[in-house]
RNA sequence: CGGGGUGUAGCUUAGCCUGGUAGAGCGCCUGGUUUGGGACCAGGAGGUCGCAGGUUCGAAUCCUGUCGCCCCGACCA
C-alpha cells in the first residue's frame, strides 16, 4: 500500500470504468428506506444476499480496504498488536465463559450441513460475535509474567450475530466487519492508560476517515465508573439519543446523561402544612390529576413506580413530570429487574397503580420491599401530592424531608434537552447518533473466569485487568454516507473514497481524449491519488449523473470542445464551481489539488 | 419474539376490491438518428405472478398454511 502524507491509497493502478464493475441504479430498491442504504445500493457499493447479509462490490470493497487500513494504522499507533482469530469457535470456549447463556441467543451455531444426520442438541461450534472467549484463554496460556504486560491485541475481522432484526443495510447486519481489541494490564491504572490510548486512537481514526464522530459517556452497566465511551456519528436515523453541551464539551448517551437540574445546595423545603387526604375517584394518571378540578401540576406530584429486582419488589420515586431512565436502575445492583405487574403491586402497596405513594406508614407491607429509591429531583417538589396507597385517594402537603420513606436518593430520571449542563450550566442539546465504536474497561470479569493471571515481582498471582474495544467498520462505512450525501449521491471524504479522482472522458472515441485522460491520471497517481477513468460510450448526462452518484471527490472532465480550446475541467464533488484548466498547467494543477485535498483530509 | 405491511421480468411498479389466456417505465439486445447534466425512433428478448394446498369450469386476483423481505418495539459495532 502506497502511503502519502495523511492519506491512504490502494496499491493498484488506475481503473477504466468500461473494464471495471460499478453497477449504478437510477431507482432505489423498494426495501431501502434511509438515504445511506439507498445510496449503498444505487452507487454500486453492495448487493444484498439475504437479510443483513451483503456482498461488497468492487467499489464498496475499496472503501472497506481504505477504512481497515487507516484503522489498522491508528490502533497500532495506540499500542495495538494485530493478530487474527478464528471465526469458528468451539462452543466449550463460550460455555466456560461468563455470558454463554445471554449470548447464545444471537449466536450462529455451526454444524455439518450434511443430510440425514440431525445436528446435536447443543452446538459443537459457534460463529464468533466477538472474541473475549478466544483471546482470554490464549493469553492465559501464553502470558504469565508481569514482564510481558501490558499488551493490547486487535484484529479486523468479520463478526457474526444472528440479529433478531437486521436493519438499514449495513447498519445492523448479521455479518459485519469489526475491529476488536483486547488490552491486558497488571493494574487498574494500567488498564485506564490502555483505555485512554484507545480513546485517542479512535479519535484519530474517525478524524482521518472524515467522519464527525463524538465520544460520549456511555452506560457501564455492572462495571460502574466512567470507563465506557461510545463513539457516535450524529445522524437522524441513529438508534441512540445523545445529550451534549458545546460550551463544556460534555456529551453522554441518554442512558447515562445527567444534568444540573437539581442545585447541589438546594435547601430542604419547609412543610406547607399537615398531610391531608383527599378523594380522587377514578384518577389514576399524572395528567388527570394535573387537570381540573384538582389542577396539581406534574412537577408538584410524586410518581411511584414498582419494580421487581432479583425477585423482590422495590420502589422508585420520581417527579410526576419526569420519566424513569431504566438503564440507571443498573446502579442499584440488581442482577435482573423488570416492572412489577398490577397483581404483584396491590398486596405490597395496598392499592392499584395510580394511587401509589411512599408516605411513611401508608405502605401496606413495607417489609416486602428491597428498598425505596428516590430521584434527586423530587427535592424540587418540596411539598406535593402523592397517592395514599388507597384506591381513589391522594395525599397533599407531602413534604419530601418530613413525610417520604426513602432508602436512598439517586439519579434515575431521564434527562431532557434544555436542562442545564452540570459543567457549564448552559442548556443541554439533544441529537440522534449512530454508535460506531465502543471502548470499555472489563476489569477481571474474563480473566477470573478463564484463569488469566500473571505473577508480579513479589511472586504473587493476580488476574489481569482487561479492556475491550470495538469499531464497526462496515457500519462506519454506511454512517459516512449517511453523514455525507446530497440529493445527487454520495459525497465521500477524501480518505474514505473508493477513488480520489474521476476522469470523465466525454468523447472516449477520440484517441487524443483518452491519451490526455491517461496522462492526467498518471499525474494524479504520482501525487498519491487513486484514479478512475470513465471511458464508457455513454452520453455526458449519464456520466455526470453517475459521477455525482458515486461521489468521487475530484472530477476532471475531458471533452472534445475543451480539447479544441486546449483546456480540461476540474470540479470538486462538494462544489458547483467548474475550473477550466489549460493543458499546459495540467500536471501542476492536479498535483496541487491532490496535495491540498490530502492535507485537508 | 410481539405489532404492522409487503411479495407480479434484473430494478420500479399497474392489475387484485368486482376471478376469464399478465401490462407499463427503467435496464438489456439489434439497427438508425443523436451527443456537455440520466436522448429519440423502430424492432426484440425476458415473468411457473414467493411457495404449497384449497374453492372454482377457470385463480396474480378469493380462502388456508408456509417462507422471504420491509417498518415499529426490546438488543447491539
Amino acid at each position: 500500500m502506497r502511503r502519502r502524507a495523511g492519506g491512504v491509497s490502494l496499491p493498484d493502478s488506475m481503473k477504466f470504468w468500461s473494464q471495471y464493475f460499478i453497477p449504478t441504479l437510477k431507482e432505489s430498491p423498494a426495501d431501502a428506506e434511509i438515504p445511506s442504504h439507498k445510496l449503498l445500493i444505487r452507487a454500486g457499493l453492495v448487493r444484498k444476499l439475504g437479510g443483513g447479509l451483503y456482498t461488497f462490490l468492487p467499489l464498496g470493497l475499496r472503501v472497506m480496504q481504505k477504512l481497515t487500513q487507516i484503522c489498522r494504522e491508528e490502533i497500532e499507533r495506540g499500542g495495538g498488536i494485530e493478530l487474527q482469530m478464528p471465526h469458528v469457535h468451539p462452543a466449550e470456549n463460550w460455555q466456560q465463559g461468563p455470558r454463554w447463556a445471554a449470548a447464545r441467543e444471537i449466536m450462529f451455531r455451526v454444524d455439518s450441513a450434511g443430510d440425514g444426520k440431525r445436528g446435536p442438541r447443543e452446538p459443537e461450534y459457534v460463529l464468533g460475535p466477538t472474541h473475549e472467549e478466544v483471546i482470554t484463554p490464549l493469553i492465559r496460556a501464553e502470558i504469565t509474567s508481569y514482564r510481558d504486560l501490558p499488551k493490547n491485541f486487535f484484529q479486523i475481522a468479520t463478526k457474526f450475530r444472528n440479529e433478531i432484526r437486521p436493519r438499514f443495510g449495513l447498519m445492523r447486519a448479521r455479518e459485519f466487519v469489526m475491529m476488536d481489541a483486547y488490552s491486558f494490564d497488571t493494574t487498574d491504572q494500567g488498564a485506564i492508560k490502555s483505555y485512554q490510548a484507545m480513546k485517542t486512537a479512535y479519535e484519530n481514526f474517525f478524524r482521518r476517515i472524515g467522519a464527525q464522530a463524538i465520544a460520549v459517556e456511555a452506560d457501564t452497566g455492572v462495571m460502574g465508573g466512567s470507563f465506557s465511551h461510545e463513539f457516535m456519528i450524529p445522524a437522524e436515523i441513529g438508534d441512540d439519543d445523545i445529550l451534549y453541551s458545546e460550551a463544556s464539551g460534555y456529551a453522554a448517551n441518554r442512558e447515562k446523561a445527567t444534568s444540573a437540574l437539581v442545585p447541589a445546595d438546594l435547601p430542604a423545603a419547609e412543610p406547607a402544612g399537615a398531610v391531608e387526604e383527599f378523594a380522587t375517584p377514578g384518577i389514576v394518571t399524572i395528567a388527570a390529576l394535573a387537570s381540573a378540578p384538582y389542577s396539581v401540576p406534574g412537577d408538584k406530584q410524586f410518581k411511584t413506580l414498582v419494580y421487581i429486582g432479583d425477585g423482590k419488589p422495590f420502589l422508585v420515586v420520581l417527579r410526576g413530570c419526569d420519566e424513569l431512565e431504566e438503564a440507571k436502575l443498573g446502579s442499584l445492583g440488581f442482577g435482573v429487574f423488570r416492572p412489577a405487574t398490577p397483581e404483584e403491586i396491590e398486596p405490597v402497596m395496598g392499592a392499584k397503580p395510580g394511587s401509589l405513594g411512599t408516605v411513611k406508614g401508608t405502605i401496606k407491607n413495607p417489609d416486602a420491599l428491597a428498598g425505596i429509591f428516590a430521584d434527586q429531583a423530587i427535592r424540587l417538589v418540596g411539598n406535593g401530592v402523592t397517592g395514599a396507597n388507597k384506591d381513589g385517594f391522594h395525599l397533599r402537603n407531602v413534604n419530601v424531608q418530613r413525610d417520604l420513606a426513602v432508602t436512598r436518593f439517586g439519579d434515575f430520571r431521564r434527562v431532557q434537552a434544555g436542562e442545564p449542563d452540570s459543567i457549564s450550566g448552559q442548556p443541554l442539546m439533544l441529537r440522534r447518533g449512530i454508535e460506531v465504536g465502543h471502548i470499555f474497561i472489563l476489569g477481571t470479569k474474563y480473566s477470573d473466569k478463564y484463569g488469566a493471571v500473571y505473577t508480579d515481582d513479589q511472586k504473587q498471582n493476580h488476574p489481569m485487568v482487561m479492556g475491550c474495544y470495538g469499531i464497526g467498520i462496515s457500519r462506519t462505512l454506511q454512517a459516512i454516507i449517511e453523514q455525507g450525501h446530497d440529493a445527487d449521491g454520495v459525497v465521500w471524504p477524501w480518505n474514505a473514497a473508493p477513488f480520489h479522482v474521476l476522469i470523465c472522458v466525454l468523447d472516449p472515441q477520440l484517441p487524443e481524449a483518452m491519451d490526455l485522460a491517461k496522462k492526467l491520471g498518471a499525474a494524479a497517481e504520482s501525487a498519491g491519488a487513486d484514479v478512475l477513468i470513465d471511458d464508457r460510450n455513454e452520453r455526458p448526462g449519464v456520466k455526470f449523473k453517475d459521477a455525482d452518484l458515486i461521489g468521487i471527490p475530484l472530477r476532471l472532465t475531458i471533452g472534445g470542445k475543451g480539447l479544441k480550446e486546449g483546456i480540461f475541467e476540474l470540479k470538486w464533488r462538494t462544489s458547483k464551481d467548474v475550473a477550466k484548466v489549460p493543458l499546459a498547467e495540467a500536471e501542476a494543477r492536479i498535483a496541487t489539488a491532490v496535495r491540498e485535498a490530502q492535507a485537508k483530509a
